[in-house]
DNA sequence: CCGCTGTGCTACGATTTTCGTAGCAGAGCG
DNA sequence: CGCTCTGCTACGAAAATCGTAGCACAGCGG
């Protein structure tokens, strides 16, 4: 089961969710996240640049690879429970 | 996005996964993620009891709830990803 | 009553991960 | 040369996790 390894640490879902559209820079997707610290971003997008799954946009910026995308469809149910989930967690 | 935060710690994905079937005790359940340390791995019970996916059955044992299946349920073409995933970067 | 076994779970020092802040090297531009 | 952006590194502090040991309780056989 390596996929838990892979995105069972922290950020690695996020990151992935966070790139579902644009080219942001380190520093976007930093802020998008919810600032991490650099170290630990970088350090997952590295695994998730050597896992296939993102990569480097010419002259900045990162964005998902066609693996990274058909990953994305496959987190789109579970953020589809997540939101059912916290209306019923905290309504309103 | 809080499913980030009860799903994107460590375990948390196996532990669902691991209850896909059965009503493992502590321990077994404990084996069936490859040991983790019971202190983590109770914390992440806790967790999962107060989301209310996960619960205690009577008499030893634990499960997911209707809520925890419906989970499970969008867990799995994450899954069907990571198997893919899985032949391409080692095959064989 | 005693011991054996299985249950969920806690304690605690060691290790690993993450945090938070600061800053570096390189490129582009005026 | 200086300003601003880029990705990224360094480093001490804090938090999470590990690994091992063991506790309290319950059931059951003797």
């Amino acid at each position: 089961m390596a996929v838990f390894d892979l995105l069972g640490r922290r950020w690695a879902q996020r990151v992935i969710w966070e790139l579902r559209e644009g080219q942001p820079t380190f520093r976007a997707l930093r802020e998008r996240c919810g600032n991490p610290s650099p170290s630990v971003l970088n350090t997952r997008l590295a695994e998730l640049r050597e896992a296939g799954v993102v990569e480097t946009v010419e002259g900045g910026g990162y964005r998902l690879t066609e693996d990274g995308r058909r990953l994305l469809e496959a987190l789109l149910p579970l953020h589809a429970w997540a939101e059912r989930w916290a209306k019923r967690v905290s309504p309103g």
